[in-house]
DNA sequence: TCACTACTATTGTGATCACAAAACTGTGAA
DNA sequence: TTCACAGTTTTGTGATCACAATAGTAGTGA
């Protein structure tokens, strides 16, 4: 468990050239945020991030401000910044929105996949079922959300992805978090039923897949006590 | 019509002690947007909103790119600010992410509306008569809306609500520009469905009843003649 | 008239500075 | 130990400046 001291961790990648800092140091922190390497209430300062990625403020200002505009970090009174920290209810309700969205998201995308889009998708679905093999139980749920976000991109009329980007921005530390340290955890992959569905049109069994693909993403926190548990272990990292 | 040179007209709200600078940027262009007074296609540039604000370029930095982050602002390739233009395609899908979130959102409100609330919900609803009967029809929507934030706000674990807000923020614009000189536009009131719905915790009918509202809501726009004149129109008065 | 090219003005990005508010630290008293 | 309080440090906010990239403009050629 990390004190109030312990520096920040975030993995900096190089930036690429033609890239604004302010993108890079937003795209930087969004990853860090999405693996849970932020903390749920560890205060984000400025000059902290600034430091360590040796630039200035004022790009760290504003990739922040973007962040929190997209519920991905949480500004309080003080004007401290943070990831927030999850609640049962809120876990709940987060959940409850991705079902509500993600379906409709996968019906409004289904019309515009064409053979190379399905071809990307066998390929992300391939990848899921090898990783599930070797057991990287952490690169499943990067790249499961990969096929999600490629299956509704298909629309090219975008207005649902942006709000399911930030029901995944908050929903992701925690379940990193929770599931961390759980060793029996694994996906099940209702991604086969996806990919039938998309090949034969069927948008009604498409949604009734992602339906169940998200259940069952959530299922490790099925149980009142099961979820309360994990909220306890993920908000007392850092105390 | 406006021309390319004439200078940017958003109402200037006197500036509440104990709020910061970018904040009060913010929710003035916010409602500039709302208000469809800047038009689609316009460049903003930061500099102009700081000399009409009579402020430093910094804090409008910082609100343009929140309002960017809730998709009320594109910012292009060529890192222009501008309100997006509105096309057949995207109004389509804005209107059925409403009809496919705020029916929800209603739904996971429903429970948490206790008397008080009702009785709010009993005042706006009332306000949205007298509105009618003096014919504003500007301010019927504006009403309207407040009466939908209203009922989604009542469940204390909002995830949905800021998903809900940006979808407005997209089509209040275009709603504004395309029903501007629309004489026989008025909206048909669903609210008494809604309220009595409400009042016997029926989920089904309030939910029922939120979507005719919407679908009612966009009746002008319901041939795809009429979507596109207006459409035309609306992209026409900046060019 | 039209296309291409310098030249100028404007704009966004990022760094640095100033300042007030908030957080932190250590000391002293109950 | 626990609480309160003064002094110090840190932090967010906002202004100003420097610079490269873009847009706009006038000029030159066909």
């Amino acid at each position: 468990m990390m004190n109030k001291k312990s520096p920040i961790d975030i993995t900096l990648t190089n930036r690429d050239e033609y890239v604004t800092i302010t993108q890079w140091v937003y795209s930087t922190l969004r990853q860090a945020v999405m693996n849970g390497q932020i903390l749920p209430g560890r205060p984000i300062t400025i000059r902290e991030i600034a430091t360590v990625m040796d630039i200035s403020p004022m790009p760290v200002r504003e990739a922040l401000r973007q962040l929190a505009a997209e519920q991905a970090l949480e500004i309080q009174g003080n004007r401290r910044v943070m990831v927030p920290k999850m609640s049962a209810m809120k876990f709940n309700e987060l959940c409850e929105a991705r079902i509500a969205l993600e379906p409709h998201a996968a019906d409004r995308a289904l019309a515009y996949i064409d053979s190379e889009r399905l071809e990307q998708l066998r390929a992300i679905n391939a990848r899921i079922d090898d990783a599930q093999a070797a057991g990287e139980l952490d690169k499943i749920s990067s790249i499961n959300q990969h096929f999600h976000r490629v299956l509704y991109s298909a629309n090219p009329h975008q207005v649902t992805l942006p709000l399911i980007e930030s029901l995944w921005l908050q929903l992701g530390p925690f379940m990193r978090l929770a599931t961390s340290n759980l060793d029996d955890y694994y996906l099940v992959d209702r991604h086969d039923e996806a990919m039938t569905a998309i090949e034969n049109k069927d948008s009604f069994a498409l949604q009734l897949a992602i339906k169940a693909d998200i259940r069952e993403g959530i299922a490790f926190a099925s149980s009142p006590e099961a979820l309360h548990q994990f909220i306890e272990r993920s908000n007392a990292l850092y105390s």
